[in-house]
DNA sequence: GATGAGCGT
């Protein structure tokens, strides 16, 4: 049930290299030449400078996916998530362009990409529907990961949560920040930079630049164990990912595990800290005062 | 050099 529905576009050819993800593809797809240009002549991106920003939210609604016609009954069980949430869009990343990527598993049913309210442009995220789980659950597996088609970006696919966070683990998550990386670094080379020597590695994350689909250059690594972690910030600092050596630091966290707020960013950047230095052993409980500019309140933590 | 983001009608 790959065919393309009458219309669509003709199915790309296998667009997606062969990808660690993809481990549990059964048959893979019949080999083809070199993409031909056409089936993406929507999903080139516009002109930088004859783009005036802004005035998307006008445009014509975006059209359906390639007219799969689901009858209710085959629509998977009532309450079942078949929708997968997409990140790291570029801004020129509209229903067209999703549409046009995902169409040809003859498994989408509707796509949606999230515009801002008051000037359109787009979020820099999205929803794809699937006939069926089993068919969200494909395409999370085979192009999770994968290069996006005319984007310097990989896809960046996860189901959506809906409130069902059916796949959260609530295990506390212990961060680093990894600076430094080179321009060639994805998720999953930082993934598996560390999981090689801490098994309790979750995920990485390397950070785009949503104008550009370029990495910033750093990204986060999360671990189970606090341990590891903390073994991570001195062992892996200096050793290469890819051509660079890392610089790891501490990450600072916008959000715990629990939801509740941590102190932003600004307050720590504004703030000074004042220590008494007359411990150096430590052997006694200091006080740490800060002050911070921003909200003028002096707060004392002993530690 | 740098401290994400990511849940909608």
């Amino acid at each position: 049930m790959m065919q393309p529905a009458p219309g669509a576009v003709p199915p790309p050819p296998p667009p997606m290299a062969a990808h660690q993800y993809q481990y549990q593809q059964q048959a893979p797809p019949q080999q083809q030449p070199p993409p031909q240009p056409s089936p993406y002549m929507m999903m080139m991106p516009p002109q930088p400078q004859a783009q005036p920003p802004a005035m998307w939210a006008t445009q014509a609604a975006a059209p359906q996916a390639a007219g799969v016609a689901v009858p209710p009954q085959q629509q998977g069980q009532p309450g079942e998530i078949r929708t997968l949430w997409i990140g790291d869009l570029q801004y020129w990343m509209d229903e067209t362009y999703l549409n046009t990527c995902f169409a040809h598993t003859g498994e989408v049913v509707a796509v949606k990409v999230i515009r801002n309210k008051q000037t359109g442009q787009i979020e820099g995220y999205g929803f794809i529907e699937f006939i069926s789980r089993a068919g969200a659950e494909r395409v999370l597996q085979t192009f999770n990961g994968t290069p996006m088609p005319n984007g310097e970006q990989n896809f960046r696919l996860n189901w959506a949560s809906f409130g069902a966070g059916e796949k959260r683990d609530d295990t506390p998550d212990h961060t680093i920040f990894v600076g430094d990386l080179a321009a060639d670094v994805t998720d999953y080379m930082l993934q598996e930079t560390f999981r090689a020597r801490y098994p309790s590695t979750k995920g990485a994350k390397v950070v785009i630049d949503r104008l550009t689909g370029r990495t910033k250059g750093y990204g986060f690594v999360r671990f189970g164990d606090e341990s590891e972690q903390l073994r991570a910030m001195t062992e892996m600092n200096g050793v290469f990912c890819s051509t660079r050596p890392m610089r790891i630091g501490p990450a600072t966290n916008k959000k715990t595990v629990s939801g509740q707020q941590q102190y932003p960013k600004a307050s720590y950047q504004n703030s000074q800290v004042a220590q008494s230095d007359d411990d150096p052993n430590n052997t006694t409980v200091s006080t740490v005062v800060i002050f911070n500019i921003k909200n003028p309140v002096f707060q004392t933590f002993v530690i």
